[in-house]
DNA sequence: TTCATTTGACCTCC
DNA sequence: GGAGGTCAAATGAA
């Protein structure tokens, strides 16, 4: 297995140094495409190994209050589950610069649709913090929360913390859940994976037209051609033992690519509710849906879910 | 009429 | 006891 691991990765590297020797070159888009396809496959085929390696098994979809989201019964089964286990549920963060005369509620949509249940001053905090939830909890019993705190120092940046992972039919819609991954320093193992895959994705960002405005915070630089304000996305976990959960997607003339990538450890919940698909246990969508300016990704800065 | 937002009260955790 | 988070009634918008 490993050692297949190894040959999948490499055929991913090997692809990417392709992509990027073309880049320069007058190839065609469908030959970028085919190789950034090949890219993804490779590594969605890896991470699938991966996630089968035997951690993910420690939270079950299930326990997560994943399960089929439709169940009659699920808003029966699972609270006390997810009562105990709301700690451990996957939190991120993602910073969003709002630029001047973007209006908020549209740089802030995610491509969900969100219901604010309550608001908070937080001491020390300039601005009070909303409280949203999904729209589906009752109807689909999705667990998924997500504050919004804007930043003191700038009124302009918003934090918005996710936690737990769409349960509902949204998720289906709205491919990834979270757009970027920045990698806790005692992360090793999965630094490591999400080191090469992001080589290969660099390779294929540099092309792009750079319009981005990105407000970083990144352990790393962000592909600068992202197509967004602003994003950070961190993901939170006490034991640290969450692996790595993220995705990121950017647009390119009309061509909208999308990444999910996922780790073993406890995204485990992540990995089977993010794209509700029985097949899949990697988050990777297809990398080259198109969507149109009216859908999530390509609205604000274009992506996140 | 339905659905979303607001807001004070209540609950939970540290 | 205090701060953060959630509930739920009241209110508003479509």
């Amino acid at each position: 297995m490993k050692k297949e691991l190894n040959e999948l990765m490499t055929e991913g590297i090997d692809y990417a140094h392709q992509l990027k020797s073309q880049l320069g070159s007058s190839s065609s888009q469908e030959s970028r495409e085919h190789l950034a396809k090949k890219i993804l496959e490779s590594y969605h085929k890896s991470l699938t190994i991966m996630n089968y390696s035997g951690e993910l098994d420690q939270v079950s979809p299930h326990s997560l209050g994943v399960g089929s989201p439709k169940s009659d019964d699920s808003d029966h089964q699972v609270p006390h589950i997810i009562e105990s286990s709301r700690k451990s549920m996957p939190r991120w963060t993602q910073k969003v610069r709002i630029a001047p005369g973007v209006v908020i509620d549209r740089a802030l949509d995610d491509g969900f649709s969100w219901r604010k249940y309550g608001q908070k001053d937080i001491l020390g905090a300039k601005f009070p913090r909303g409280y949203h939830r999904c729209t589906y909890r009752k109807s689909q019993g999705c667990e998924a929360t997500k504050q919004v705190q804007r930043s003191n120092e700038d009124p302009m940046l918003f934090e918005v913390i996710y936690r737990g992972i769409h349960t509902c039919s949204q998720a289906s819609n709205v491919s990834s859940a979270i757009p970027v991954q920045v990698l806790e320093p005692n992360q090793t193992q999965e630094q490591d994976k999400l080191e090469i895959v992001k080589t290969s994705l660099d390779t294929g960002h540099h092309n792009y037209n750079h319009q981005a405005n990105l407000h970083q915070t990144l352990d790393y630089p962000l592909p600068s051609t992202i197509n967004l304000e602003s994003n950070t996305v961190m993901l939170q976990h006490k034991d640290h033992k969450i692996g790595f959960l993220g995705s990121t997607s950017y647009s390119d003339l009309g061509t909208n690519v999308n990444y999910n990538f996922l780790a073993p450890h406890d995204a485990g919940s992540a990995s089977h509710s993010t794209i509700n698909s029985p097949t899949t246990t990697v988050g990777l969508e297809s990398p080259f849906e198109n969507f149109g300016p009216s859908h999530p990704f390509g609205g604000f800065g274009g992506f996140y879910s």
